[in-house]
DNA sequence: AACACGGGGAT
DNA sequence: ATCCCAGTGTT
């Protein structure tokens, strides 16, 4: 083990504290540690349970993943945000059954070469899948080493984020790596904690810098915060004489890159013009809905739907492989933006409110 | 170095 | 309201 006991101690503490039951620990094999590492990014573990359960129940394998469509992919990643990682992790499914012979590579560089693997996400599945001695550089160890070493300074800069790349390194043991990769995001959720960690239980109180300088509530230094701008839009909810609601694949890149969603306009005058290419009816005639507001890390989105029913699509945009009819009982089955799902839900027939 | 990229939970 | 979370990719 390393010499200065951080690792030892964090062992015993996960021992008897941490969490042993988590589902993609057993089996702990790599496609489901793969897996769950990208849903674990930036996103917690309460949340993503059951979209774990839930994708490795359709799809229990890597191959079975590399061979799904990319909309079945997408339905069972829907609500969980951050979509580039479904897509991601479809392509490298892919990658692998054709360059790796349908398995995750055991190296590092090959790993970090793969979509929507970096640095610390490799070691993660290294560590967890086969015990291979690499570092993380999570959240959790990024606020553990600000505290215990007493680093300043946002460790979003490079300079910091190099030298906490350095100290969690030099904190590695020789064996249970797996434990060890567990025991540090374990131990930085549910005592390290942002907000009010428990210091009084803490193995690592006797040499933790912020503790014993006072600096624990300033210590790791928040992202220097900047204004969000705020963004309005017009959602067009066209719906048929069957109420199917009409729907658009958004485009492969940008917000919500290939979801399925409204149409959308930046205001009246394209929204009227977007309505009379494709659709056959009064643009008047629309019902205006309870605006939407959604706010994401980047911006405030403000959206403002129309509604209209018994609609047809004029007959020269029925090729339109981005447009389609879909009705309410398809909606589980299709990658849609949580704010927008929410909409339909609330207008879906037989539905609460 | 800064920004884009979701959604939910905590304060 | 605001922050931030088991980060990575692009510019």
């Amino acid at each position: 083990m390393s010499a200065d006991g951080f690792a030892s101690r964090l062992l015993a503490w996960y021992d008897r504290d941490g969490r042993h039951d988590l589902p993609w620990m057993h089996p702990r094999a790599p496609y489901r540690v793969w897996l769950s590492e990208i849903m674990l990014q930036q996103t917690q573990v309460q949340t993503v349970i059951p979209y774990f359960e839930r994708f490795v129940a359709a799809l229990p394998s890597l191959p079975a993943l590399a061979a799904a469509p990319q909309d079945d992919v997408l339905a069972l990643w829907s609500g969980l945000g951050y979509y580039a990682r479904a897509r991601n992790l479809h392509a490298t499914a892919k990658i692998c059954v054709e360059m790796h012979g349908g398995d995750l590579p055991r190296d590092l560089d090959a790993l970090v070469a793969l979509p929507g693997i970096g640095r610390s996400t490799a070691g993660a599945i290294l560590a967890q899948a086969w015990g291979d001695r690499f570092p993380i550089l999570d959240g959790n160890v990024k606020r553990v080493m600000a505290r215990y070493h007493g680093i300043a300074g946002w460790p979003g800069t490079p300079a910091v984020e190099k030298e906490m790349w350095r100290l969690a390194e030099s904190h590695l043991p020789y064996a249970r790596m797996a434990d060890y990769t567990q025991a540090q995001m374990d131990f930085g959720a549910t005592l390290c904690t942002r907000h009010d960690p428990a210091c009084v239980l803490c193995p690592l109180q006797s040499d933790c810098a912020a503790l014993r300088e006072g600096r624990v509530a300033e210590l790791p230094t928040a992202k220097p915060n900047k204004p969000v701008p705020e963004r309005r839009a017009l959602v067009l909810l066209a719906q048929d004489a069957r109420s199917r609601v009409l729907l658009l694949k958004r485009p492969p890149a940008g917000i919500w890159a290939s979801l399925w969603s409204l149409p959308e306009a930046e205001d009246h005058e394209t929204a009227r013009a977007w309505f009379g290419k494709h659709l056959r009816g009064d643009y008047d005639h629309g019902e205006a809905l309870e605006p939407i507001a959604h706010a994401f890390t980047h911006y405030r989105l403000q959206l403002q739907p129309l509604r209209w029913q018994g609609l047809g699509l004029r007959d020269a945009v029925n090729d339109d492989g981005g447009l389609r009819w879909v009705a309410f009982d398809e909606l589980e089955s299709l990658g849609i933006p949580a704010p927008i799902r929410k909409l339909l839900l609330a207008i879906a027939p037989r539905s609460p409110g």
